[in-house]
DNA sequence: TGAAATTTGTTGGATAAACAACACTGGAGC
DNA sequence: GCTCCAGTGTTGTTTATCCAACAAATTTCA
């Protein structure tokens, strides 16, 4: 979640580590996560396979810091990143999530079980990890681990609901409704 | 002009050399060729200095590599390279060098005089080696060189002519009237 | 003009990527 | 059951790239 404090990168490892993210987007437009091989993306990313694995544990790893990254982007556009908790903040949140499953979805060839299941554990740290910075910064003493897990939960299954719907209603309409159920939690840390 | 026996290149070289060439043709639309520097180039391709140096001599070996690429797959795309020589393959050669140099008036920000004798020093070179293959295949006694170098220069000359035009006039038009003038110096080859 | 800054071309040592093996797993077909 | 095949994850070695430093050449500009 954290920009890491600008540390210099070998240009080398950059330049591989997008190598690899970028055929696997690709690749994930193509086909379903579970029919990707780990050649398919060196393959497409014309690096060697033994490199794959100095960057990333296996595929699974690969699909995490894809997702992360993605996610990353989506809130930082936002400025997300680097704020604490308000009601309108929260808002923000759901709908960045929200948009975010629905282009994942219109994006990926075939979102099988699997793969949804692992986005979703993806999703739920960085929302989780968010929430926690977000909630640690009113200085309280009161534990952030409950709040912060029953709002993680109930944002993403809300954004999950409003992604899978078939004729989604105005983003804008369906957050308004469901802000209060959410920020309830929270309203001790406003 | 001869495709390499598929040599298998390391994917490094590869990658190195694209991304200098692709930086280097990008800074080609922004800016003049005398203004282009070293560094300009391996800034943009996120490559480091001394790697540039182990690929090319000098920003003129870059050029150099640069026009020849782009030169031959102008006549790739028309399948001149794997041919001998006749009328109609000739009257090709001299329509695809008039596109070359048309094309790279256009994309180039500054053509100063250096810059385009540089390329008209690299692609004459081309033309000859090309005209040379053509004309060997005809497995005769007689010296290619001298026959070649008029031809060259002519078809150079001609598409210098052409390109420069602020109103050119149809390209079938002008190379139907210039073909006779260079064919008839290379009659005893058709 | 002359001093300062920029660019060039080169070097030696450090590190990431390529490559060619290897043993292992799991599934498909016989 | 069995073999065969495709994919996995790892290793040792070689090679390309990175990096910081350098002297020399060139450009800038006061």
């Amino acid at each position: 979640m954290l920009p890491k404090p600008k540390e210099k990168l070998d240009p080398r490892v950059k330049r591989t580590r997008s190598l690899i993210l970028q055929a696997f987007s690709d690749l994930l437009a193509e086909k379903g996560f579970e029919s990707i091989t780990v050649q398919d993306v060196t393959d497409k990313a014309q690096v060697n396979r033994a490199t794959f694995y100095a960057h990333f544990a296996d595929k699974y790893a690969l699909l995490d810091s894809f997702i992360s990254q993605l996610f990353r982007q989506e809130i930082e556009k936002r400025t997300l990143n680097a704020c604490h908790y308000t009601p309108e903040n929260l808002k923000n949140l759901i709908i960045a999530v929200c948009e975010f499953l629905s282009t994942t979805h219109s994006n990926c060839a075939q979102p099988h079980q699997q793969f949804e299941s692992l986005v979703e554990g993806t999703i739920k740290n960085q929302i989780f990890e968010l929430l926690t910075l977000w909630l640690q910064q009113t200085k309280t003493k009161i534990s952030t681990d409950i709040p912060a897990t029953v709002a993680t939960w109930a944002i993403y299954g809300l954004a999950s609901h409003y992604s899978h719907h078939k004729k989604r209603p105005a983003l804008e309409t369906f957050v308004d409704e469901a802000l209060p159920l959410v920020a309830i939690n929270l309203e001790q840390f406003a």
